[in-house]
Parts: C-alpha cells; sequence; structure tokens
DNA sequence: ATTCTAAATGAAAATCATTTTCATTTACTA
DNA sequence: TAGTAAATGAAAATGATTTTCATTTAGAAT
C-alpha cells in the first residue's frame, strides 16, 4: 500500500521524503479519520524532524491524487482529513465522540438529474453527510 | 415578516435592539445567501451603531430559532449564512460564482433507515450539498 | 561517486474567521 | 422611574490553515 503510493509519487514528480513516508505509514495504518493534528503528532513519534506543515503540504497533495478525502466535522465548519482511497462513498458522523463511519450506495443520480433538468446547472459533485450517535454513546447516555 | 420574529424573539426572552432589527431587516430583504460579513456589511449602513460580534451574536440565536440556516461553502471548511426560514431543503452551490440554489425533496428517509439498521446509530440529521456550474457561469466559460 | 537544481522543508510570521473578555449601555419589567 | 439581566462593542484571544523565506535535500545529470 505504502509502496504503491509512492510509486505514484514518483511518477507524478514528486519527490520522495522521509517525511512523506512518515506520514504515509501513519495513514494507512490507521482505521480511523485522522485530522493533520493527529496525523502530525503520530509521525512525529516516528520521525521527529517533521513540521505541521509539512503534514498540511503532505495531505494536499493526498488529496489531489485522490488518496484520501475529507470530512466535514459534525460541529460545521473545519474539514478533517480522512484516510482509505475507495470507491465513491459517504460518512455517518457520530455528534457525540467524532466517530466516522463510512457507507456507499448514496443512490443520488436521480436526484442529481432532477435537478440539472430544473436549474440549468451542470452538477459535478455532490456532499452527503448523516449526523447521529453512534451506538457506544448511545449506551453512555443511557446510563 | 421582520415583525413576526421579532415576536418570536420576545416571547422567548430575547431583548429586541435595534441592531437586532437591523440585522433582521437585512436577512429578510435578502434574496441571497450571505456571510455574516456581508451582513455586517450592509446592517451597518442603515445602522452606524453596530459591531461584526453583535452579527455573529444574533445569526446564533436566529439560527437556534430555526429562522435562518447555513451552506458549507463549495471550498470545503467555512460555514456561510443564508436566508429564509422553510421547509427541509438542501443547496445547490456553483463552483464558480458562489451561487445557491435551494431545492426540496430529497427523499433520503430510506438510506436512514438502511444506515440506522447496519451501523446501529442513531441518525439525527443530514448534510447534503450539490456542486456544479449554473447557466450563467457555464455561458461565461464557453466564450 | 559528485555535482547541480528544482522541489521540499520548517520556523516563524501572517491570515482570517470566529470567539472570548469585560467594562459600559440599554430594553424591558415591576 | 428605577433596577437588573441581557446586550453591546472594542480589543484581545483563539486556532486552524497559509505564506514567507532561508536552508536542506532527492533525484537527475554528469
Ligand atoms: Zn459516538
Ligand atoms: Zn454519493
Ligand atoms: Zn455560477
Ligand atoms: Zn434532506
Amino acid at each position: 500500500m505504502v509502496r504503491r503510493v509512492i510509486t505514484l509519487l514518483r511518477r507524478r514528480g514528486y519527490k520522495v521524503t522521509p517525511q512523506r513516508r512518515a506520514i504515509l505509514r501513519v495513514i494507512v495504518d490507521s482505521q480511523e479519520h485522522l485530522t493533520p493534528a493527529d496525523i502530525y503528532e503520530r509521525a512525529h513519534k516516528e520521525y521527529t524532524g517533521i513540521g505541521l506543515v509539512t503534514v498540511y503540504r503532505t495531505l494536499d497533495i493526498l488529496d489531489k491524487l485522490g488518496l484520501i478525502c475529507e470530512v466535514h466535522a459534525e460541529d460545521g465548519r473545519r474539514s478533517y482529513l480522512l484516510t482509505r482511497p475507495s470507491e465513491h462513498h459517504h460518512h455517518l458522523i457520530c455528534s457525540d465522540c467524532g466517530k466516522v463511519v463510512d457507507f456507499t450506495g448514496c443512490r443520488l443520480g436521480e436526484l442529481e438529474k432532477r435537478l440539472s433538468r430544473e436549474t440549468g446547472f451542470e452538477v459535478e459533485s455532490h456532499l452527503l453527510e448523516f449526523i447521529g450517535c453512534c451506538p457506544s454513546c448511545q449506551k453512555a447516555a443511557s446510563t
């Protein structure tokens, strides 16, 4: 996985630095969605000579290459980063603890067509998120 | 319209100040979606003694009362404010000029049920936005 | 292996929207 | 009319992200 990304980076003309390796390893190793700060913290343990700025810059590249995607946090505004390149999918986010679950099958094609027809917009993409309370936070709340 | 909101504010224990009146008038008068800064700028013309902070605070209240709603800007992150209390609806946003069009009928109930079933989440709400290019920007692009 | 150069890095400063603080003012209630 | 909690605004604080710029370095060329 890491090797594949590294090859892609080289092919696209990006240099492969120890910082980028460290960041990649963190992202690939994690099953969860991480903020730039999270990634910085973890990568820093593995490779001390790394700065938060570099994390931001590397994430930009990975995003541009479609290797990672974003979550808009449940409190609105700030956008967070998440791992896992994959097919078209969306997020279900716990408003309590921030846990993120991916899901596929949004089936928004028809709605998109309708909107195009009605408004004349050329629709390019969509953002869909469900906000709710995850099982463990439900339990915690009911005790 | 303005009067209705004012009554509601009083009923809920909020005081009605000239600043709030000015902000309200701006929001009600506008057909477009405005940022706090936009609203501040306009309200300031009408009533000089007003600060941006008050705009933020008033918008919070109006949001809490469900009288206005938010748009998450197409560039990601920053959240913008928009007018018009209304039924459940979503936004179609032009990635070029920022124009926002409302639409209703998202029909996400079934998907919501499926997700609840599959993940155990108690789904509370959802965020749906379509991003695209509006008719006038399409024209502009093709010239 | 050595050299060369554009790309990458990080510390620090800059941005910029939003929030907090706090002293002062004011809308409403009694 | 007076009393009080709520509201206000100036200024400072926050906090995430971006920019700047001097220095380092990956990878290509020799
Ligand atoms: Zn949770
Ligand atoms: Zn989708
Ligand atoms: Zn447009
Ligand atoms: Zn909906």
